[in-house]
DNA sequence: CTGAAAGCGCTTACAG
DNA sequence: CTGAAAGCGCTTACAG
């Protein structure tokens, strides 16, 4: 943008670039696309001309035309208001941005808090005015999936999208094989009544995480004992409340699976209360590697979710997607972070 | 969106719902743009058509037009990666997004992590893809405020652009007042040997939070003491390190406001390490009231931050200095909650 | 390989 | 108050 001679803004368009390069407009445009069927020297003579008049494409003009519209959504659905307090999603949100800005693609950011903000955000998308979407909702049973799909807008999602007809596209990290890691390593390390705190049924974490820790009890010849299981919300203070409960129903526990780091947070906080040393007396392992995993005390031995590799690879599977690609599911492997409470 | 015979996307357009209503396209544009100078009858005709057919104006035609983007940046400048973790971000960034999704307006999440970056957001911006900047620099010295003014876009900063000769709009807590209130109720409480923890001193919260600690001390005639004083950088650690410099260097300190939330988190950190009783030795007063203020144990006494009034601030402001206002600043009250550590 | 031309969907003076 | 028309800046067949 430059000032024209009457003061306001007046862009360098494809025409000012034409004539200093002494090509047609046509030509010009070849060039930026990519510079096929366009002879050697055109193509110098135009990269010449728009380096000295500065020019840059408008997007507007161009989307126009394509119908495409070069930029992504990401599009957070958040029934519960913790969510966005989630330190998870902070990594989430940088790598997507990142990733697609490498690519020169601007991300905007969409959140549905409520059903009104919902209905909003569906439309605006509907009409086109991204090219897809990355989908982050804290619960499933969340309908927005479907609708998008269904409106033939590419959709990508992290984590399972569960309850879902359509076939939607998704990253995830390895839930099971993770909380499988945990309680096999809480196993390894001497513990032989291993409770668990679980997240909320109705998402794939509350979900996958149980069961990878019963399958590991079963292969480690420790018995199914549904007092040693408590279920929480994923939130500190259901954490705190799902200790107690265990500390009640099963004394002699020692070791606790915590189905993510906040809940973690909680349980630590209620062993302090009721007079028990971690790990000494009971062994808390957590899960998602987040910022809170090393501000305990003691530090969390935790799993880590690959958010930065997830993030990269939604946006590739999204610009996938974009490009005629079928959905696919990619599942990646998860770590154990040793810290000092397991 | 929808689909053509030949299975393509194919928008319906203003000229679809002119014919529906039977007007001219000149004036279902009118319409759209606002209603002036139509009847009522066409109003009506033209709002009926558009709710049958679903039209949803196609907003690149529109922008190519009006040289309008009718979307907005949300630039996040960050020498720290500290800073992206940091609780307050979130409530900015879901807020700001919030108030101008009510007017309809997208929000572009950029982050200029590195000098790279910087150049490439920069480069995006000037050339008109956006109408206007949310700024947000953790630290000043950040050229890119001025860069921008100078390009002749409009931005509103979040916090005071320090060491800017271009008088740039922004949007303030009132740092030195909060501070004042602070360090006037831990006098009022009878401590009378205050110390503080200041922020970065290229920060507007380091000079102005420290400014306001010293002026209260005055006022209330306790002695000034640069031994009471130790500076972090807003990190826990710093704030730890802090502490235990202030613990050596003045023992008997029966006080302190710290600058930050999270900076207070470590001094509580050191605090029990040296085995001082919180509030009961020593009181700590904190600043933000971000999330981790109720999460510490004993849960911090400490400033509010109108983050969300900041951010509906900061949009109003945006844009009303797209619609050609003058840049202003503006400085918003604080608020102290007392909780349990002083 | 290249130019002339049509056209994307809208807004906005310009007449009436 | 309203319609016909020009034009925003670009891409893309279409001829050559």
């Amino acid at each position: 943008m430059n000032r024209g001679p009457d003061g306001k803004r007046r862009s360098v368009t494809i025409h000012d670039v034409a004539r200093e390069a002494g090509v047609s407009r046509g030509t010009v445009s070849r060039v930026l696309n990519g510079g096929h069927y366009v002879s050697p020297a055109a193509q110098t003579a135009v990269n010449n001309a728009i380096r000295r008049t500065g020019y840059v494409v408008n997007r507007h003009a161009r989307s126009l035309i394509t119908g495409r519209s070069d930029s992504v959504a990401f599009l957070l659905t958040e029934p519960q208001e913790r969510f966005f307090e989630d330190p998870n999603f902070n990594v989430l949100l940088r790598s997507c941005t990142q990733a697609l800005a490498s690519q020169d693609i601007p991300l905007l950011l969409m959140i549905a808090g409520s059903e009104d903000e919902r209905r909003r955000n569906l439309r605006y998308i509907q009409a086109g005015h991204v090219d897809g979407v990355l989908l982050v909702s804290s619960h499933s049973g969340d309908p927005v999936a479907g609708e998008l799909q269904a409106a033939g807008v590419p959709v990508v999602a992290c984590g399972k999208p569960l309850g879902q007809q359509a076939r939607i596209g998704y990253v995830a990290a390895d839930d099971r094989e993770g909380a499988r890691d945990m309680v096999r390593y809480l196993h390894a390390s001497g513990r032989r009544r291993i409770a668990t705190v679980s997240g909320p049924p109705d998402t794939p974490g509350g979900v996958e995480r149980l069961a990878g820790y019963r399958e590991t009890l079963a292969e480690c010849g420790l018995p199914a004992d549904d007092l040693l299981i408590a279920t929480g919300d994923y939130s500190r203070a259901s954490g705190e409340q799902a200790a107690e409960l265990l500390l009640r129903r099963a004394p002699d526990i020692d070791a606790v699976f915590v189905a993510s780091d906040l809940m973690a947070q909680g349980v630590l906080d209620a062993l302090a209360r009721a007079g028990r040393r971690v790990p000494e007396d009971i062994a808390v392992g957590g899960f998602d590697d987040s910022p809170a995993a090393v501000s305990t005390r003691p530090a969390l031995t935790t799993i880590r979710q690959p958010w930065d590799r997830i993030s990269k690879e939604m946006v590739r599977m999204l610009l996938a997607r974009i490009g005629g690609e079928e959905p696919a599911a990619l599942i990646l492997p998860t770590e154990l972070v040793r810290r000092d409470s397991a």
